[in-house]
DNA sequence: CTCGACGCTGTGAGGGTGCTGAGGACGACC
DNA sequence: GGTCGTCCTCAGCACCCTCACAGCGTCGAG
């Protein structure tokens, strides 16, 4: 746990440790992000207002880093952005203070529970990067244009790249599965992709389906 | 999503496809299960007040079932113990209505960077390899370029390493069993994969089938 | 050794698959 | 109402995969 309010933080630990889990504090966001690398935590609660270095940016640093840790994140913004950003930032929970009790707890259990890796907040392959929250893509740092459809499509093949996706199945994910659509769209839609983020990037598989070449 | 409100449900299905995102609605608990179940989604919205099935014993019955999709709440109730209920039954957040469509988006942003991706395994007989996610074969770590013929043959065969298959048996299973094909055209795919990974891997047993050398 | 059955392969027709430009439908914005 | 952007269908085209055919090679039984 990452806290600076001593009060609260002791308060919390021995709640979690009487549910049985193994609480260590830090008290500044330094001393948060370097427990969080070496520690071999299962999770992490953070403040966001910390002394050092807030908890946006750490979680930031950690994701860039390649952790996955999961974190539920602890602030007194309410506001509808704050929530928002500290998300997009790579927080798995966001909870204002005052919180209950029993609700940090069942959270913490359920993020426990998925425990399964997570996902960068910005997608990157190659020199392609994309990021859902801000719905930009660049190439080589080179802003791309996308309409949502085409981002969309990118977005899916970006999550499994080196992998062969089927016309089909780019369907289900991508187009909305109530309204009909010939595959052929799809041929269009990867034409539409390859001119923009280069020819080469994304390859056909005859009989198969679409690759993004990692 | 599975939302009895229409008016909320349609106004929610809108925004999310307006972001990119394709979108099905259930209005009822046992419709909302059954797409769940056989839909192939990356999320699901769930309402926790529902005709038919709560909300709460739907996430139960799906994570009974050991279906693992990522759950996002959504409840009138904002008693602590109601959050606390609804996650600890399986639903990996919680939001209470009324709620800001910008959180819910970032929530839903969070959980879809997850996901379980759980690869599958990649087959090898010897210095051959395959993977068929990538739809990649190589050979002795050399990329083997195969058409999708090629490659459904030499995947049957190398599930069964060593054993010995018959013309029949991989006409049934690698070509389509609704078009009459002559056994003359697995004699001729087997010649194709010789020449691409090596003459004597593909043995042929007179008058029985063919055997790959494990 | 002889012969027939079985298996291999070069050739070429056909057809399936994917790509593209054109254009209509629809909605947002001015 | 006009204009623009986006989505998607359509039709034409090019390419290469698929497979039947036929001729030849190979194997094994007698």
């Amino acid at each position: 746990m990452v806290e600076d309010e001593s009060r609260l933080a002791s308060a919390l630990q021995r709640g979690l440790q009487a549910e049985g889990f193994a609480v260590d504090v830090a008290a500044t966001g330094p001393e948060g992000l370097d427990a969080a690398r070496h520690g071999g935590y299962d999770a992490m609660i953070l403040d966001v207002m910390l002394p050092g270095l807030s908890g946006y940016e750490l979680v930031r640093r950690l994701r860039a880093e390649e952790h996955w840790l999961p974190v539920l994140m602890l602030s007194a913004k309410d506001g509808e952005y704050d929530q928002a950003d500290g998300l997009d930032c790579g927080a798995d929970d966001y909870l204002t203070k005052p919180f209950s009790y029993v609700v940090l707890l069942a959270r913490l259990r359920a993020l426990l529970r998925r425990g399964a890796p997570e996902r960068p907040t910005v997608l990157a392959v190659g020199d392609l990067r994309l990021d859902p929250a801000r719905r930009r893509v660049t190439r080589a740092d080179a802003e791309v244009a996308l309409t949502s459809r085409e981002f969309a499509l990118l977005d899916y093949l970006m999550r499994r790249p080196g992998e062969v996706v089927s016309k089909t199945e780019l369907l289900d994910h991508v187009w909305d599965a109530s309204v009909e659509t010939a595959p052929n769209a799809v041929e269009v839609y990867v034409g539409y992709l390859r001119r923009k983020i280069g020819r080469e990037r994304l390859e056909t598989v005859r009989g198969a389906g679409y690759r993004l070449a990692p």
